[in-house]
DNA sequence: AATTTAGACAACCGCACAGAC
DNA sequence: AGTCTGTGCGGTTGTCTAAAT
């Protein structure tokens, strides 16, 4: 027996863009009652305000998360989003939602748009240049950036709300060897276990970075790792972060980054742009269950 | 001035997942 | 364990507007 349509086509339904009147039935009716049981919503809604709001539930949650939530930023995408949405895509792939999550009041559908009509062909047109997909063209990545706002009842709001999403993990993120490459060279760290395609536990690989073991030669090699949302954030800081020419150093001096052994008491040299984390602080971050993709 | 094209973004669609029963 | 419901997500489409011709 298959799942009951959210709405089927010929119930009467209003479809496309939402009217302003619309708008206001939906704001009133989640003023008063609050998020949630959108697939009741419309049948709710007409017993509260005495008008129909013909639309159906997911319609209605869409258009309240997308657009009239009242933590929505309003405006533009700034320099910094530009430039986070970009490192966040590296490290995510098109996860939209959690992307939006670490953006203050952006949405996902946002994002998404953003990501599909700027960032892609901008992407495109500097990999003819560089593989490094930082934004380096600080001085305007986007024109439209600088560009007075098209729609008129877009203000700048506040953008210290985060439109967090629900997602407080994000499993089976690929982080490719290349990118794990250049943040830290040295010492060997062993996880737990690693687990192959059959879901059998093998012995743990390892390739060129502080969260396995030790390397190996396959590049195409890449890491299915699992995060938590505060892990993530930590871990987008430390792929933003260029440690390949950085020499490390403990209370005894300074380190290559190729040597063989370093102690729990070596500290990295990137405190504050990594929030005081030391080195032992990092290697906790392998206690993640590793697949292999 | 009229028409065409491209860009931007709102909205829709189908699927997946978690929880309740 | 299986089914149903509510919700969330990502891909795609539709529509509007501005720029180009």
């Amino acid at each position: 027996m298959g799942r009951r349509p959210c709405c089927s086509k010929d119930e009467g339904l209003n479809r496309g863009a939402w009217t302003a009147t619309e708008d206001k039935l939906l704001t009133d009716y989640v003023k008063t009652h609050g998020e949630g049981k959108w697939r009741n919503l419309p049948k709710r809604a007409v017993l509260f305000m005495h008008a129909g709001l013909k639309r159906c539930g997911k319609s209605c949650r869409l258009r309240w998360l997308n657009y009239l939530r009242p933590d929505i930023k309003r405006g533009n995408i700034t320099h910094d989003e530009d430039d986070l949405i970009i490192r966040l895509h590296n490290l995510l792939g098109n996860r939209w939602s959690l992307i939006a999550g670490r953006l203050p009041g952006r949405t996902d559908n946002e994002i998404k748009n953003y990501w599909n009509t700027n960032l892609v062909k901008r992407l495109q047109k500097n990999n003819h240049n560089s593989s490094n997909l930082k934004v380096k063209e600080k001085e305007n990545p986007n024109p439209k950036i600088q560009q007075p706002n098209r729609h008129p009842f877009k203000t700048n709001m506040d953008s210290s709300c985060v439109v967090q999403t629900k997602a407080t993990r994000c499993t089976k993120v690929v982080i490719s060897q290349q990118l794990l490459k250049p943040i830290v060279a040295p010492p060997p760290i062993y996880v737990d276990h690693v687990i192959n395609d059959d879901d059998k536990a093998v012995e743990p690989k390892s390739i060129l970075s502080p969260f396995v073991s030790k390397e190996v030669d396959n590049d195409d090699l890449d890491l299915n790792l699992d995060f938590k949302m505060d892990e993530l954030d930590f871990f987008s800081d430390l792929c933003n972060e260029d440690f390949s020419q950085a020499p490390l150093e403990n209370n005894k001096g300074h380190l290559s980054p190729k040597s063989d052994y370093i102690d729990d008491q070596t500290f990295l040299p990137f405190d504050d742009s990594l929030h005081g984390w030391d080195f032992q602080s990092i290697t906790n971050l392998t206690q993640f269950k590793f697949d292999w993709v």
